[in-house]
DNA sequence: CGGTATCCAAGATGATACTG
DNA sequence: CAGTATCATCTTGGATACCG
């Protein structure tokens, strides 16, 4: 549990890996899809999860660079408490939130 | 999903709530059962489960006194997500953690 | 036993500005 | 576009000591 925890700590870490789980975004997309997240954050976030291996990065050659992150397998091994999550918080709302 | 993080921010509070789960606990359960939380962060978290109205607090009126604390519904709600918490961290350790 | 009161240190986050 | 640099601030947690 403790483990779990540890990976999805920080305010912004589980809605990062929501828009990921999604398919590949790029920096761009994530900004744009998360706006009250700041740049340092979201870069910090995302360099955190590819050193622990969630995560991948593609980047383009060209310029302007585009750089594309999305889920790898380790990755991916959080969706099912990703939706379990959105579940819970679905039902604390229901029965009066938060 | 923001809900659901928000109920169970704080490095404690899901280890108190796995405690709680398996019935009705005492200040000194609690406190032995977690002997590294120290008791501002025990009380602190109590307080806070609390006022959520996911715990009860049953006081007694003798002395010395003693508190039993125990889960309400809405505390209850918080049980599956506490068990795929659970799930994905073995998960994450047997993939070569954390 | 079951807490509360203080104070401090550390880490996370936010705002702003700048770069290749 | 995709970041990095810097600094102020806010929040948590831990240590210690004391109270009914």
């Amino acid at each position: 549990m403790e483990a779990a925890l540890a990976v999805l700590s920080g305010r912004w870490t589980t809605l990062v890996l929501r828009e990921l789980i999604h398919g590949p975004r790029s920096y761009g997309d994530l900004s744009g899809a998360l706006p009250r997240l700041s740049d340092k954050v979201l870069s910090d976030r995302l360099r955190t999860m590819v050193e622990q291996g969630r995560a991948e990065r593609g980047e383009t050659t060209g310029f302007p660079t585009r750089t594309t992150y999305s889920l790898t397998d380790r990755g991916l091994l959080l969706r099912p408490l990703l939706v379990e999550l959105y579940r819970t918080g679905q039902g604390l709302l229901d029965t009066r939130g938060p």
